[in-house]
DNA sequence: CTGAAAGCGCTAACAG
DNA sequence: CTGTTAGCGCTTTCAG
């Protein structure tokens, strides 16, 4: 490996000087610095980071730690690697494979201080978990689970936007409106953030003067395409009457219109459909995806500000954001 | 911050101690070890991993570079998680936002010097601004174009995954097969790859006698669903006649779904549409996507393997793999 | 079983 | 405009 002092040496000059060269700093003579920078290329000189970090204390990178790569989380990163690129920083995307541990070690440990800054992205830890977590590096979380107060939080505002969703499908004639995804059979499959949504979908119910019916309650733990199909097959197997579906993400209503194509029920004539998150493909899905929109700019904008003012060293008062969600209506509903 | 040293002088013994409590190293008494644990749980003490990485030669930490956060590379990195994962080394996603001179940063420069290992997605690059590329950190190339000898590589059979899927809509009746996504329109947005697998289209039309209409080939760069949508758009307006539809991806191929859903063209029964990477999400599309199934496990199990030769210190000579493709037969064309 | 010294590669601060 | 000094926080020698 070459090292600056080796470019120094064989350009005659002082490590200073190539690592002044290199910086872009102003003073050094032109010729000087053309000299090093030829023995820079010469040698395949390649500075190293690590040394920089050290000394610098900072590495200019933040991370944005995800349960997973998938669709949402992907919409998120983008906008946030555009976010922090704006301010020269780097973003990093890790995944905890949706396993609380890694969660934890993401949090408490260690790897916080490879980076200038971590975006949390909760989804398995429960409040006490993460209650016990002692870390000062900057941290923002993420995510529709509750936290504590001391941490920065952004959230949506899931019992608003799944009430909307209810209440868009009711008011167009369902009556029977079915809820999939993120049933609570496994700890960790967005259960926390489902059962905050169902509450929405209940709480719509009440305002329309109806009850919600647990028996439309569709089992199934996770959020996937996978879950939404069962759910469907699960109400037609258990031959309940519904005419409506609201499905707690937008991966989980893929599932579910490919479910009621295969029962052969009409979207929207014979059911409704309603998802959470506007995904890009929930234009793209026949019919469009009604969708709860989620505010995704809002979300990473508020993110990366509460990051920033965290490395700029400020130890402000900690902020809960809950950034509002608005109905997008596409064809699985019908007109109103 | 309070650093190993801190905890040392509180703990009454030498920095070496508690490097050695640390990491686990046998060599230190029961007592001690139990004293140095509690003073760092006490203090609050995190081991500095900058200047870990500074001292070792190495950060455990290696990255996947990918043109974006979209589909296709989360069902690739989750993969590649898993298989650095199992050898205690940690994966990091960056994105280059599709951009060339971002692809070649990632190359060329400084940021190599933060990971043990670089996997590079490349998108965007021309084989001579590759050829450019000097540097000699372990690097795998991964993607659909040519990349120069001296690098690993791993890529899929893509024209033949596209000869696959055009013989198949063939075999069933098709005669009139389109192709959309990735035209050449702009440079950086899968031209490279779509070139190779129109050829495939070309190939296939070929072996069955036939001769691909260059009226068939939809304008219209990119990938995406939009893509799609737009290229069943345009077929339309022109009033050519088609009866089937290769999508140079699945994400294109959800657009190609939902262009004929509002052309009122049904699937398979008019148009037969076969898409390229056999998404998680293919399984739910209206009708079930049929694709060509890149074997993405394979994929990342060879950019793993050969990634993991070059940081062992080895200098092999460059492989350059080709994953085989198969076709996945689903919902979008005809039983044959 | 524990400690002291040396240095990974770089840059801030201060001289010259 | 260029060089010297010192040290970021840790771990690898090698002594005790």
């Amino acid at each position: 490996m070459v090292t600056m002092n080796d470019v120094a040496r064989a350009a005659g000059v002082s490590m200073m000087t190539v690592s002044n060269v290199l910086n872009d700093r102003p003073r050094v003579g032109k010729e000087t610095r053309a000299r090093v920078l030829d023995v820079v290329a010469h040698l395949g000189y390649e500075i190293n980071l690590t040394a920089r970090h050290l000394r610098a204390g900072r590495t200019d990178t933040v991370a944005f730690v995800v349960p997973g790569f998938q669709t949402y989380f992907d919409e998120i990163a983008d906008r946030l690697a555009a976010a922090f690129g704006a301010q020269g920083r780097h973003l990093v995307v890790e995944s905890t494979g949706a396993r609380p541990e890694n969660e934890l070690a993401a949090l408490s440990s260690v790897r916080l201080s490879m980076y200038d800054g971590v975006i949390l992205s909760v989804a398995g830890l429960t409040l006490t978990e993460i209650e016990g977590v002692r870390t000062t590096a900057p941290l923002v979380l993420l995510g529709e689970v509750e936290v504590p107060e001391r941490f920065d939080h952004v959230m949506l505002a899931n019992a608003e936007g799944a009430a909307l969703a209810t209440a868009r499908m009711l008011a167009t004639g369902s009556r029977r409106i079915a809820i999939a995804g993120g049933d609570p059979g496994g700890p960790h499959d967005g259960a926390g953030m489902a059962a905050i949504r169902r509450a929405g979908w209940v709480r719509a119910h009440e305002g329309a003067g109806l009850t919600a019916d647990p028996a439309l309650v569709a089992p199934g733990a996770g959020v996937g395409p996978e879950v939404g199909r069962e759910a469907v097959r699960h109400l037609e197997r258990s031959g309940v009457d519904y005419d409506g579906v609201f499905a707690v993400t937008d991966s989980t209503a893929v599932g579910v219109l490919a479910g009621l194509a295969e029962a052969g029920r009409r979207v929207p004539q014979d059911v409704q459909v309603v998802g959470f998150d506007n995904l890009d493909l929930a234009e793209f899905t026949v019919p469009g995806l009604t969708s709860v929109d989620p505010g995704r700019d809002a979300v990473a904008h508020h993110a990366a500000r509460l990051l920033q003012r965290r490395i700029d060293g400020a130890t402000p008062e900690p902020e809960h954001v809950v950034v509002p969600v608005r109905l997008v209506e596409r064809g699985t509903t019908r007109a109103s």
